[in-house]
RNA sequence: GGCUCCAUAGCUCAAUAGGAUAGAGCAACGGUUUUCUAAACCGUAGGUUCCAGGUUCGAGCCCUGGUGGAGUCACCA
């Protein structure tokens, strides 16, 4: 496989060996592309190894530059400035290189030695629909899910459901109480909005009764006899809610009640928290078809929420953790960075930690996975240095394969998104709004087929979200991710499709290009093409799906020049033409895959 | 308050491993279509890369100190 960097490195290897008679080996060197202004296509950076060479890097430079045009045949011309050496390479390189994509589709593919790798994402909570918040997580995690894949892995989609708890029991009270046996079908609604409803419902029922509850004796005497006799009225009882829900609250109490039952298997209450959560798994799976994802294994909270405990009892025999007088366990972290945790409450019970040990441990003895990835916003960062800390500590062989994929919050414009002030935006909700917009901005154009209005209102939410650095905290502004001009999913589609129509009309016939004369947009091009499986392994390597959408982005901008500029059709040769319609079709391919590893399809006309 | 992360054009984002004169898009202004799809292309304007030091041939990137913002520091999940 063609190699340009690697090629260039290796040769400047050889130069210095004959030279200096020093051994360095390719990686020593730093290729990257000549800058436009200057000529050459590539540039080999001689400062690094200057020290190791003792001498200047411009000589360097020009030593080496001298043996390459000398010895290597695909070396046309070399410039020294300073200590960049300017290669040019012949028109023979070039165009074998293009002989070597033509020969080989799989050319923009990392080979790496294949890997069993576990990725969770998505990971919702069954008491509420899906939001914009889980869209970031679920297109990180299917994209890297695909870039994994493309580099050979063996990639397990999995997903951990949160369906047990408190909150999935407020819904469940809210329906009994409030419900009068209405169904999702009976009023016509999604199923896991209206389960969120109920949600809501109880929320705002509760807080009638907080509001209640502060005018009687029992509030006033508890707000005369606060410790800060500073604190306002209002954010007294802010601060006491959480209080009031487990200590004094009627519906707080239906509500642990409920809990209390569903932990003590209860029968009418299994079947409701079954038949509730059920409602909310086929509105998931619904936004999940919408947003072209699947997962091979789901875990349940409900079945793993007592796993771990075993892990702790081993714990404790080899002294990795330590058991406190009143019976609760702990694991001392310091050595880490980190603090003392809490493994097991006192009276005996999980916490969320003990669940996490267990669930990883099960999912190493289930898949044998070498690495697992979990794909959770950077609030918990803490919790997952810890996690990870913890099972280094216990000696588990899997340990050192285990990743964060921590991702910062979506904002809006106007701030952070608050469930509270009702400005959350909703999953559904937005796919539907993107596509609609697609709609409308197809309106005095020829193309009316939903499915590729479909695919170009998802492909700008999708890349609008995918194109940030997943570690940093983005703002989403829904007048922009509607956008379907400039730096957008959209862009590329249309490099994709204008390429299509080129190569509808051009016919099945292919002849030789053989004696063509590359122009520089067309080395610019191939350069780029080039640079595609480097760009996949980083993005694999450090588990950024940006990098593959700002790469996608800069081919489809350089096609779109070269589209505008050069005429493959009417080309001023046989030869070329030829040439430009194999070009033109390895473009085309690479925007395809590179897109499909974002999750995003692409129509043929648009 | 401790720890962690972030700060780049009016706005949203880029910038291989420390490499040349910090780049795109949006918004603004001007131009390009009898031509393979104008969801495109070209141009103009826009910067003390938060501040102050340091390291070196070279710093947006590394180090120290500050400023501003976010997250976290539960026998919550």
């Amino acid at each position: 496989m063609k190699d340009i960097t690697r090629d260039i490195e290796t040769a400047a290897a050889e130069a210095v060996k004959e030279i200096y008679q020093v051994d360095l080996s390719p990686g020593d060197f730093l290729v990257t592309s000549t800058k436009k202004e200057h000529k050459g296509d590539y540039t080999l950076v001689t400062f690094a190894v200057s020290k190791t060479l003792r001498q200047a890097p411009n000589l360097i430079a020009a030593a080496i530059g001298e043996h390459m045009q000398r010895t290597k045949p695909w070396v046309s011309s070399t410039e020294v400035l300073q200590g960049f050496l300017n290669i040019s390479l012949s028109t023979d390189y070039w165009t074998s290189v293009m002989d070597e994509f033509k020969a080989n589709p799989d050319f923009w593919k990392p080979v790496q030695p294949q890997e069993k790798v576990l990725v969770e994402f998505a990971s919702p909570n069954t008491n509420k629909p899906l939001h914009l918040g889980h869209i970031r997580n679920i297109l990180l995690g299917w994209s890297t899910y695909k870039i994994l894949s493309a580099c050979g892995h063996d990639v397990h989609r999995v997903q951990i459901v949160n369906d047990r708890g408190i909150a999935i029991c407020k819904s469940m009270l809210a329906w009994q109480q409030f419900g009068e046996g209405v169904t999702p079908e009976s009023v016509g609604m999604k199923s896991d909005h209206f389960v969120g409803d109920w949600y809501v419902k109880f929320e705002k029922k509760f807080v009638e009764e907080y509001k209640t509850w502060q005018s009687s004796e029992e509030a006033k005497e508890l707000f005369d006899n606060r410790k800060d006799k500073e604190l306002a009225e209002a954010d007294f009882f802010k601060a006491y809610k959480n209080n009031y829900f487990n200590t004094t609250s009627k519906l707080g109490k239906d509500a642990r009640d409920l809990l209390l039952k569903w932990e003590a298997h209860d029968q009418d209450t299994l079947d409701l928290w079954r038949k509730m959560n059920g409602w909310v798994y086929n509105g998931f799976n619904e936004t999940y078809k919408n947003l072209g994802v699947e997962f091979d294994k789901l875990y349940f909270e409900s079945d793993t929420y007592l796993l771990g405990k075993d892990l702790i009892e081993d714990g404790i025999k080899r002294e990795v953790f330590y058991k406190k007088d009143d019976g609760s366990v702990w694991v001392d972290l310091t050595e880490y960075g980190l603090d003392h945790k809490l493994l097991l409450r006192s009276d005996g019970t999980s916490v969320y930690m003990t669940q996490d040990l267990g669930t990883a441990q099960k999912r190493y003895e289930e898949f044998d996975a070498q690495r697992m990835v979990y794909v959770v916003a950077d609030e918990q960062n803490y919790h997952f240095q810890a996690l990870f800390a913890i099972m280094a500590k216990l000696g588990a062989p899997y340990a050192k394969g285990l990743y964060h994929l921590s991702y910062g919050m979506v904002d809006l414009p106007e701030g952070k998104m608050k469930s509270r002030e009702g400005t959350v935006i909703d999953a559904d909700d937005l796919m539907a709004d993107v596509i609609e917009e697609a709609r409308i901005a197809a309106a005095d154009r020829e193309m009316k087929d939903p499915e590729v209005i479909r695919r170009i209102g998802m492909a700008a939410l999708k890349f609008f979200i995918i194109k940030v650095d997943p570690r940093k905290r983005m703002t989403f502004d829904p007048k922009a991710s509607v956008d379907l001009q400039g730096q957008t999913g959209p862009y590329i589609q249309n490099a994709y499709v204008r390429i299509q129509s080129i190569l509808r009309r051009a016919g099945e016939d292919r002849k030789s290009y053989e004696g063509y004369v590359l122009n520089e947009d067309e080395k610019l091009l191939l350069n780029l093409l080039s640079q595609c499986r480097h760009t996949i392994e980083n993005a694999a390597k450090d588990y950024n799906p940006a990098l593959v959408a700002n790469y996608a982005f800069a081919l489809a901008k350089e096609y779109h020049r070269y589209y505008h500029d050069i005429k493959v059709l009417q080309a001023e040769s046989e030869v070329a033409k030829e040439f430009r319609l194999v070009l033109i079709n390895t473009i085309a391919s690479i925007l395809v895959n590179t897109m499909d590893l974002l999750g995003i399809e692409m129509p043929d006309r648009m």
